[in-house]
DNA sequence: TTCGGTCACTAACCTATGTAATCGCAAGTG
DNA sequence: CACTTGCGATTACATAGGTTAGTGACCGAA
């Protein structure tokens, strides 16, 4: 639970937006400025908790400050697909369509409403933040796509290599990790949902990535003993991230 | 191949554009007048011809007229993946951001240049055109979040009898089928790649649905014998179409 | 403290799916 | 005509991954 506490050690919980969304563009002073304004409405919600219904029509803006969540789809007898993660830092509910996949916190959960910010965009009073919406999107597009290759045409063992990757390199630019180590706070049963797979076989998998000296896991965080191992497992490559281009 | 030849029967080109689109939003006469005008700029591809590489930036718009393409990924190894059909009366180049993945055609291909419909869309003269692409655009989001289902979720015979089922419905709106028949221009390595399986475990699957008696295959063409029955095995739901819905 | 619940982990077994190798047919093509 | 080439079909075999069942560690609640 960061909070004031933290303010004073140069913390604060909206950092993962801007270290994010500085990731996508390059932001104003001003721009910062009113991400850090945010703090104000925040929610919390519990783990297994629904923000968004599948169907659901344009909510409120938020960003994830804390916790993880997921988009997902779940079939009449139990089977469910998660399509994405959603980490600190990540945004939901922009965009003015109706939700077509229901979103769920995994964890303890806490959120900001954004809609100051995307009102701002709209007015055309931030190009910069702009710009970081709209890259945002296109890379979660690209990130389904990726999790697509990852279903279709992808082993059990390449599957994890490359999602834990994906992982470290987002929870990075959040501020969350380095190169080598980050939180994974799921449970194997959220994995095997994300990947297409077993309880039991990403208990497996995760096992041979072990003992091949390439993941190291405990109590909730991953290390990465050999990241270029695995990106060469699974041909996993590094976006391109680009902060500087202009529309 | 459609041509002056058809004109008077009733049959044009660019019907299955304006199927499609009047299945999305309601047009008017002028809507419709300016697709048709679109049968200027056509181009025509080989199969296996590559029309937009994966980073291009925004291409020209297009619809495709007649044939089949495809979005695809392809990994170093020559493992594919495929995301999307492209089907006549489908889109392909709207939207002004770089491609995430590549387009080639399946099929001899024909498209007609779109970029007079987009203008006019952008110079707001055509609500109607505009809801259009905005509809085609949520059920291309969609149609790849049914994807993901199918590849991480299902089984190979769910599968094939969801995407038959998908096949179905959207070539049914072109007028290129009906409830039960439609064209099916594929081989089994293109079905493989689009289903994440192997072409020899395609083609048993084939067969277990042919000898359930739930579907017929000759000669480039499908017929769905008992299309509830498909719809119950793999949890198929028609998507809500919703033409006259305002944004 | 005991109890119930969740979770990681394991083992035994089963089956869906992949791989490799052929065959035959139909449609070019020279 | 002989000769490819591409594609669907089929078989035999190998294996990745699913299913079921159970154990023990941990943890919060009573």
């Amino acid at each position: 639970m960061p909070n004031r506490f933290n303010a004073h050690l140069g913390l604060r919980p909206v950092d993962p937006i801007i270290r994010r969304l500085r990731s996508l563009a390059n932001l104003t002073d001003s721009d910062v400025e009113l991400v850090r304004g945010l703090t104000e409405r925040r929610e919390r919600h519990g783990p297994g908790e629904q923000l968004i219904a599948e169907g659901d029509g344009a909510g409120r803006p938020r960003f994830v400050v804390s916790g993880w969540a997921c988009r997902q789809r779940l079939m009449p007898d139990g089977r469910r697909q998660i399509f994405s993660l959603l980490l600190p830092g990540d945004g939901v509910g922009f965009g003015a369509r109706p939700s077509l996949s229901s979103v769920v916190a995994l964890t303890a959960l806490e959120t900001v409403d954004a809609s100051v910010l995307q009102d701002t965009v709209r007015r055309g009073a931030s190009p910069g933040l702009a710009r970081a919406l709209a890259a945002a999107d296109l890379r979660e597009d690209a990130l389904l796509l990726d999790h697509a290759v990852r279903l279709g045409r992808l082993t059990a063992f390449e599957r994890v290599a490359h999602f834990m990757l994906e992982l470290q390199q987002r929870l990075e630019i959040a501020g969350l990790g380095d190169r080598q180590r980050f939180p994974l706070p799921l449970t194997q049963e959220i994995l095997a949902d994300a990947l297409g797979l077993s309880i039991v076989h990403v208990n497996r998998t995760l096992q041979q990535l072990r003992r091949a000296g390439l993941i190291e896991l405990r109590s909730g965080v991953a290390i990465l003993r050999e990241p270029e191992a695995l990106a060469r497992i699974c041909d996993y490559r590094t976006p391109a991230v680009a902060p500087n281009k202009a529309a």
